[in-house]
DNA sequence: GGCCATAGTAGAACGTCGTTCTATAATTGA
DNA sequence: TCAATTATAGAACGACGTTCTACTATGGCC
């Protein structure tokens, strides 16, 4: 049989981006955030590791597209919307954790893991900061029906994040002895936010 | 003025590895986990790096010291007794937090931070799985008498401390709009326990 | 169809990392 | 005092992120 070039000898500039991207999200999959490095990064995307320094400015511009990428593809759960707004809030937090249990390498750069040396562009700041919005603004129409009175809206949503953060964050590091552990987070959404849709206890 | 031998040419065996420790809680302290490196560490301790191979047998070493040394720390918090289970629990809970930001190197170690090609010693598992049966066994306390009905005492406990580890890591890295972090957090592990002490919704 | 600017590739190189190994010298106990 | 420990200094290895250089494949234009 013929011996066929193993592949072409030069990338398309403008495949480069996604296969990296691509490759990146696969070597995390695989190896954990340890083997995201770009030598190991460009071998997989069949890429010159210089092709990564042109295209993403090196590694951080890398963790910069998946964060943004996740970003983009955690908004979408604010189009989980129900007339009910409680039950949205419920539904929002249930496709919270589905998006981070599916997407575990993008969740791991955006919450979970600290790469040395690593600081999100402006730019990624501006996307996060957007997405925690959807968020309180999720939860300010709850207030403005009532749901969980005398409390800040600000402060329900930072509660609730923690309360659905935390959960999936011991989830992936496989610190989990729950029974079941998707009915237990959904009791456990249920559970927050009844707590926090009952009256404040002002004792000290 | 004399001059004075800027240090014992040799460091006795036996304060190697406090001083060690110490050095690595400071590095943490002042540049990040990024920060711990064994030469650093050994420059740092006033030590040389084949001393670290010695006595911590490399960097893991150091690192499962540290987890060690950090659960005997918050272990002390299980002695936060009060005669109202549930009024232990919330005690608990804070308690947690003020270990979580009072030594932020030693819970970085634990449960922020995964180091690259780190893991824990067996010995350190164990140690770690002691912990989490404090915990249960504070929860455990509750259902014997009543509260959180029709719910596991290992559910509750995951519940939870999914609940104040997820508050307390996003704090940590810098991630949390509430009005006032403290009354916020109180508020929240109240709330929390409130609602998982509520009677289960049983609709899907 | 031929030319040239663009841009991907290969590879060496620098300083850093964790780690191992060597030889030396300080300390300690018998 | 002598010998066994053991801390130290330093070179070395492979891998890391990153930079630089020389080379060459590609695509647009005349």
């Amino acid at each position: 049989m013929a011996m066929m070039p193993p592949r072409p000898l030069r990338t398309a500039s403008e495949e480069i981006p996604s296969l990296v991207l691509r490759a990146a999200l696969a070597l995390m999959t695989e190896e954990g955030p340890e083997g995201l490095t770009v030598r190991a990064l460009a071998r997989r995307a069949g890429v010159a590791p210089m092709s990564i320094y042109n295209h993403f400015g090196g590694k951080d511009g890398v963790l910069d597209a998946i964060m943004v990428d996740g970003f983009a593809l955690l908004a979408t759960w604010a189009d989980v919307t129900v007339d009910d707004a409680r039950t949205t809030l419920v539904a929002g937090s249930m496709a919270y954790r589905d998006f981070a249990l599916a997407h575990r390498s993008h969740y791991t750069v955006m919450f979970l893991h600290q790469f040395v040396g690593y600081v999100p562009a402006a730019e990624t700041m501006y996307v996060a900061a957007k997405g925690f919005e959807i968020l309180t603004g999720q939860v300010r129409r709850c207030t403005d029906v009532g749901v969980f009175p005398g409390r800040s809206y600000v402060d329900v949503a930072q509660q609730l994040w923690a309360a659905v953060h935390g959960y999936v964050a011991l989830e992936i590091l496989g610190i989990n002895f729950a029974s079941d552990r998707d009915r237990v987070f959904r009791d456990f959404v249920e559970a927050v936010i009844t707590g926090l849709d009952a009256p404040l206890d002002d004792a000290t």
